[in-house]
RNA sequence: GCGGUAGUGGUGAAGUGGUUAACACACUGGUUUGUGGAUCCAGCAUGCGAGGGUUCGAUCCCCUUCUACCGCCCCA
């Protein structure tokens, strides 16, 4: 005994990974209800659910040795597994889709195009917690594959836009830019070196080093200075091929058509280096949570099913964070999802009630009815109150006297009305009760 | 990877280099032996994130570390 205490007195103790989050019954509720609604509305588009590893080859992710976005350069959770295999946690959900496309050919005959699918669940990024930013999160996520059609891109925007206002949220903006094709991308690409290069000695210390790795990544820069100096750079949307000005000029119309509201962020870069033509974000314009603003993301891509070995493919996706969404949702929500309340509190008492408490509740389980009792051997007014905080809306109680006469005691807790009922006739008697009860 | 702020019980928190770490909420028990939501009474941190150090003595001073929150980078 003395040695066990000090077993427990030297115990260790554990914290979750950092940044990462266990989601507690309380929280859940609202989780369940935000993915429940994706199922539906995604379901109602035409869309299925895939759903594939967590995790996958390393070069799944890092596919192209030109890829110089941090979400594949420095934040991948990857490993060698036992088989000396490079491994990779996801960061993001596009790259296993694709793969799982390619490798499933799903490209083939017999699927219809476009192939249409949704997902959901934990992704993984090595990164500094802050706002509306875990190191395990979650992204809900649609990816279609094999139309051109800039219907097909409104249709993901509208119904992105849709799933938000099904959730009841307020203030969103949604703000969309085009890429171009590598042609449009290419030459705009010159022009901006060109335009910021005399700025150069201007620019901030990050966005000197945007400027060699990546320049586009300069036209959404933070720093004051180097806004000023962007706000009269070239704009992609002059540099597009006459195929992507028609995509996107068609796009424009279209989210015109469905009365959707958009701004053009010509300044708009995505993160991922996949990207092409329409590219769109969903971000709230809530104060507070402006660390975390973009809520939803996508966009067009082109090459990547050919870069997976399959046929040249377009896609176009998007995903949402469900933690920020969710952050959104309990600032627009004050009043949470209430934990549903009981139908019967069973109060048991004295040493004989363990067992018919145990296949009371069971019974009323299976006739459907919400119950609990009590497992602690504690005092009638202690059970009572319990009742009472769990909003039972009837108590049940079992002691000696009834459990003899194989009865129960039935009180509601509304009226404080009590009566005797046979446990023989329980669900009849409940029936009639609770009928009477309820109206 | 860089910068800032913080870390006291289930929760919100006060506090000080020195015998018992406020107060409130919650919880548990009691206020006539089996009946709730009110009142009253009592109990409830051998412990102040963790590990070192300074000191006769540290929750309070110093160092390290971990974690959380915020910002940069980046991103959903």
């Amino acid at each position: 005994m003395r040695f066990y205490a000090e077993i427990v007195m030297a115990k260790k103790t554990f914290q979750r990974p950092k940044g990462t989050a266990d989601i507690l019954p309380e929280q859940s509720v609202a989780w369940q209800k935000v993915e429940a609604v994706a199922r539906q509305l995604f379901s109602n588009y035409g869309f299925g659910e895939i759903r594939t590893p967590m995790f996958e080859n390393f070069e799944v992710f890092a596919r192209s040795a030109g890829d110089t976005s941090d979400v594949v350069t420095k934040e991948m959770y990857d490993f060698y597994d036992k088989g000396d295999r490079h491994v990779a946690l996801r960061p993001e959900g596009t790259a296993g889709v694709v793969r799982a496309y390619v490798e499933n050919k799903l490209y083939g005959p017999d699927h219809e195009k476009p192939y249409k699918v949704f997902y959901m669940g934990p992704m993984f990024r090595y990164e500094r917690p802050q706002a509306g930013r875990f190191r395990q999160f979650h992204q809900i996520g649609v990816e279609a594959f094999g139309s051109k059609s800039p219907a097909l891109d409104v249709e993901i925007i509208a119904m992105a836009v849709n799933y938000f206002k099904t959730l009841g949220l307020k203030n969103l903006t949604v703000a969309i830019n085009s890429l171009g094709d590598q042609e449009s991308r290419q030459a705009y690409r010159q022009a901006l070196i060109d335009y910021l290069k005399p700025h150069f000695d201007d620019l901030s210390q990050d966005s000197q080093t945007r400027l060699e790795q990546n320049p586009l990544r300069v036209l959404d820069s933070k720093d004051k200075k180097d806004q000023e100096i962007v706000a009269d750079a070239p704009s992609i949307l002059d540099f597009l091929s006459e195929a992507s000005q028609a995509h996107w000029q068609r796009v424009q119309e279209l989210l015109d058509l469905l009365e959707i509201n958009y701004t053009i962020d010509s300044n708009m870069v995505r993160g991922l280096d996949y990207y092409n033509d329409t590219i769109f974000e969903i971000m709230t314009t809530d104060e507070n949570l402006s660390g975390a603003a973009t809520i939803a993301g996508g966009g067009r891509y082109s090459g990547l099913v050919e870069e997976f070995g399959g046929p040249d493919t377009p896609g176009i996706g998007f995903a949402v964070g469900v933690e920020r969404l969710l952050a959104l949702l309990a600032s627009q929500n004050a009043e949470a999802a209430k934990e549903p309340q009981l139908d019967f509190y069973v109060v048991n008492l004295g040493e004989g009630s363990d067992a018919p408490a145990l296949k009371l509740v069971q019974d009323l389980r299976q006739l459907g009815y919400r119950a609990n009792r009590d497992y602690l051997d504690r005092s009638a007014k202690s059970q009572f109150k319990t009742a009472n905080r769990l909003e039972a809306a009837y108590v049940m109680t079992l002691g000696d006297s009834e459990i003899a006469n194989h009865t129960v005691s039935l009180k509601n807790m509304e009226s404080g009305e009590q009566e005797e009922i046979k446990l023989d006739q329980l669900a009849e008697e409940l029936a009639r009760v609770t009928k009477k009860g309820d109206k």
